[in-house]
DNA sequence: ATCCCGTTTGACATCGATGTCAAAACCAGC
DNA sequence: GCTGGTTTTGACATCGATGTCAAACGGGAT
């Protein structure tokens, strides 16, 4: 009975200012931690909140400040791998740290709903968005996106007109490499991704880089490209394998194709890392963390990658300069397991 | 010189009216489609919003029309596996058909972060929540989760107080069985994840089903539990292969025991499928389809599940009933691959 | 030309909060 | 008790849209 019987009723601040006998503006100076009240008032309109279980509408603070606190997250695709998820989680938890919260759509990588998205989030005045793609590639985001202050997750645009979060693949590659110099490796081939790739470039050029420096001759036999998938690697390693000269490292461009160039050493009766060493990249846990034995790998940073982004988004949102220019690049880190 | 300085400047309905020589209302009713407007007019206004790129403020709207289209979805994990990223997927496009957006937040499982996130949604007046979780399990929502219509997702509560949309395990479990039955396997085992939880024993139940159905005795020695994991899943098939009697089937409670099993398998010598069948749970692509030979599986039904959920929480928004009472489950459809 | 009736149209209030600014209250100090 | 300055307080306008309702309009019928 003390309850009224409309449950879609929402108490507001009205309502709270009618139950403490005081203005609205004054419950507003008090939810908002202003100092201008008298103790004697604030606990009244404190007491007032309580009793009704008083909850600011965001909705209506929003449209007189003008800050949404809202951040558009537009990515291509969502949850084929680990890596959005860990896009997300990045970038949520920095989003909160500024009382920021995530809007996150997925498009399919269709250029029209992309742009219907970006426009579904400007109608909702999101104060920023974060253009985000599954895999390290070069993007053409939509016009529109060009009417708030953006960043570009895990990819590009050739003009650096947005500012843009990428992963270190060259590091990557260099670091891969390094590692298995550093353990004694001399014969170090690599089967990479598919040619164009920035991921595939990138992590070769760390490759040449990291041998160079050793005062390593390049055997361009070693270097070579398929697509990004198991079978490749297993025929690609098996290719590698029956050559004159066995190396005696394989570096691979991803963990998938680690994952045919372990069918194709098992075959052999090879062991790894005994007789091969073998190291991945992106770190898959699924694939990585679970085959046999565990395969050392190069991490994408991504958790870090959303962070970043978030915090750079945040940075421009609260005046600071856009980040523009060359694209901040985020190192990867080297996860050890058996297979080295 | 035809624009103004601020960039931050956005145009609004008065400002199209003003361009338009009409009053705010009618532009609205032109940007509502209302058929109340002559030809006339409704030319001059589309011109006015096209020329001056006018978008309508939705949070403006939202708060005269208490309409803010939002929903909010509450997970304990984003991105560790393709669960969530399917439910995701699944619940934003049923979503975008009623336009709906999704607010996505996660928690980490903690039970004070999951009732903030609540109390945020809340605050910015989303419609309705879906609460959903990584696995099948039963939960424990907070308290100010009652404040708005909601649906439970992959979980639930015991006393059915909110709608909950759940895989169908047992269902799953017998499919699995019924298909190694049918070709042609007699003596099946199964090796199933850790006691207690709904996956296992819904899984376990159909499986049982199955065998009893088929005139088959159970033989107790050939269900055994584990975690679920792939290195319970070796040892545990180890055991079962050095019995006197070798099973000829292997039902797994998910895709990394099945993996486990596969490694043992080889271990001996076996092959998969002609000496032993193996079948998995869940459709993790990343091992499931990858794995050699590829396995097959029963399938959670993720992005169906995500789908239902948000159908099911429009419809109560829409005035319909709360699909409050029993869990709907949702088939585990069969994924057939080479290892049966 | 006038009247009637249905359709268009716009003036004004409203949603729930905060910004502005002036009035009210308070507090010293003389 | 008055004055001047600081602090509290609240009346009112405002954000950008839509709801209400009455006025203006238009087109037949008389």
């Amino acid at each position: 009975m003390s309850k009224p019987a409309r449950i879609t009723t929402v108490t507001t601040l009205k309502d709270v200012a009618l139950a403490a006998g005081v203005s609205t503006k004054t419950v507003s100076r008090v939810v908002n931690n202003d100092r201008h009240v008298s103790d004697n008032l604030r606990q009244k309109v404190l007491r007032a909140i309580e009793d009704l279980d008083y909850r600011p509408n965001l909705v209506a603070r929003h449209m007189r400040t003008k800050k949404t606190r809202l951040i558009g997250l537009v990515t291509d695709e969502i949850g084929t791998t680990s890596f959005s998820g860990n896009i997300l989680r990045g970038a949520q938890e920095a989003a909160w740290q500024h009382g920021l919260l995530l809007l996150a759509c997925h498009t399919g990588g269709n250029p029209e709903t992309e742009a219907h998205t970006v426009d579904l989030l400007l109608e909702r005045h999101v104060e920023g968005i974060i253009f985000a793609t599954m895999y390290h590639r070069e993007v053409c985001p939509p016009e529109s996106l060009k009417n708030c202050p953006a960043v570009l997750l895990d990819c590009f645009v050739s003009d650096n007109r947005y500012p843009a979060v990428l992963p270190d693949e060259c590091q990557g590659g260099y670091q891969a490499t390094r590692h298995l110099l550093q353990r004694g490796r001399r014969r170090i081939a690599m089967i990479n991704g598919k040619r164009g790739f920035p991921g595939a470039e990138g992590r070769a050029a760390g490759y040449r880089q990291a041998l160079a420096e050793a005062g390593l001759p390049l055997d361009e036999s070693l270097l070579v490209y398929g697509d990004w998938w198991q079978e490749q690697g297993f025929s690609q390693a098996q290719s590698l394998l029956q050559g004159p000269e066995r190396p005696d490292a394989i570096f691979c461009g991803n963990d998938r194709i680690a994952m045919g160039v372990f069918d194709a050493l098992r075959e052999r009766n090879l062991q790894v890392p005994r007789d091969v060493a073998v190291i991945g990249f992106d770190n898959m846990e699924m694939i990585a963390a679970h085959s046999r034995p565990g395969l050392t790998t190069m991490a994408l940073p991504h958790h870090e990658m959303g962070r970043l982004a978030m915090e750079l988004l945040n940075h421009h949102i609260e005046g600071g300069s856009s980040g523009k220019g060359e694209p901040l690049r985020v190192p990867c880190p080297l996860v050890r397991r058996e297979s080295t």
